[in-house]
DNA sequence: TCATAGCCTGAGAGATCGCTGAGAATGGGG
DNA sequence: CCCCATTCTCAGCGATCTCTCAGGCTATGA
């Protein structure tokens, strides 16, 4: 996950009763710049925002005290502009959650990718207007390859690609880390689910497909450094 | 390894319990200029990094008390920004570590080579924010020679050069003591892993690998010193 | 000048790494 | 309920890399 400091100053309050999911989620939201606190009740969570006064809250639906939604009716009751991003397992609850989901709120299932939360927090805070530069601009560009956040879309040389969710998430943490080389590790601990309990190999097959979609194109812009992980590069680069 | 003044007043906490291994991390770490303190256990580290606080890690995952993940969620959930590289066994083990690379952190598969470890804290250093200097720049120059740590990339007068791993780790370390003599040993002792049993010679192919690509250019400028080691130097500089 | 220790380098065996095709397992949508 | 897209595992292979070894070369000191 690359750090950047557009986010910086935008408080997240991260409210779930694991401590290794928040510590999970809390850890990756800071190295991306936010600043977090965490919360591991529904009244803990109240207290904690009246003061903290966050921008966006990433919220446990299911709470030892008070639900997810609870919470998230009191911290509006009090007028603020507070985005909510719900936490789920997936066990049905889901649709009942997205019903419950209005304005710019937003939900995931557990488990989930590290960099689809971050993905989804930024697109959060860019609906509810706190987010103020590069609002009409979601894409990321590297060469003539172009990943649109919002439309989900990846053009190269101007032509469209099909993209499965997975190689979509892939492309878009090699194009975060243009030019630098990411580990398989690194890649597994960002793109996958965080309980994935597989062999790194599988991120060699997912480059396989992206090679067959972007890289049929000239010139090749994924390159592998053997030993080490994969680059992302024009091979003119001097 | 080069004592460098860039390491001053760094802290870092060394933590495993086969003292050989944090023996040998702690004396590394300290030549370079770090300042080190040890701790055997999981609890020790805590107690330790409380009046300590280290600006990074080094934590081996296998604890006699607390496993290392622990170690890290207890450290980190004080809110200090603190980075941690873990150590783990090359056995089997490396599936069950999932999220290691999370918020900055990395981990080393033992056994490892001591540059290795040693580029590693400093570009972990780096990404969490502790060093300053040269925050975007991870090159390492000397002449028309060219090596950044970020892309992985060698350039001599301009030109990519292809490097395998090994080759890559060797000529680091010839950069790190530019213009300074290293013994093979020396050699052998830092860019091996430190369970290398073979011959020095190794060392003698493996220059020569490396003069094959970047001394064809001239000047040369890796230099025999009979009897002693290599250096790499300036033919102007006497 | 010669002898010798130290160094260089080519050849090659063996290990490792990464790529890819095939196919099983999963899950959503028609 | 079946079909299809997707995810994931696995194994074969080809390429690359590591390391050993041996023969030849070079600097150095007697």
């Amino acid at each position: 996950m690359a750090k950047s400091s557009e986010n910086t100053n935008h408080r997240i309050l991260v409210v779930d009763d694991e401590s290794s999911i928040s510590d999970l989620i809390s850890t990756s939201l800071r190295f991306v710049g936010f600043d977090v606190r965490t919360a591991a009740t529904g009244s803990e969570a109240l207290t904690v925002a009246e003061e903290f006064k966050p921008h966006a809250v990433v919220l446990d639906v299911m709470l030892p005290d008070l639900d997810g939604f609870e919470v998230c009716r009191q911290l509006r009751s009090e007028g603020l502009n507070i985005g909510v991003l719900f936490l789920t397992a997936k066990d049905g609850m889901e649709d009942k959650v997205a019903g419950l989901t209005i304005g710019g709120d937003d939900y995931m299932t557990k488990p989930f990718s590290l960099e689809e939360l971050v993905a989804r927090l930024r697109a959060l805070l860019r609906r509810i207007g706190v987010v103020e530069i590069n609002t009409d601009d979601e894409k990321i560009r590297f060469a003539d390859l172009e990943l649109d956040e919002a439309t989900h879309e990846v053009h190269r040389a101007g032509q469209l690609l099909e993209m499965s969710p997975t190689e979509f998430q892939l492309l878009r943490y090699l194009l975060i880390n243009a030019d630098r080389v990411v580990s398989k590790s690194q890649i597994l601990d960002h793109v996958w689910q965080y309980d994935f309990r597989g062999d790194a190999g599988i991120v060699e097959t997912y480059i396989s497909y992206l090679r067959k979609k972007i890289d049929t194109f000239d010139p090749p812009l994924i390159h592998t450094v053997r030993g080490v992980g994969y680059r992302l590069r024009l091979p003119a680069a001097k």
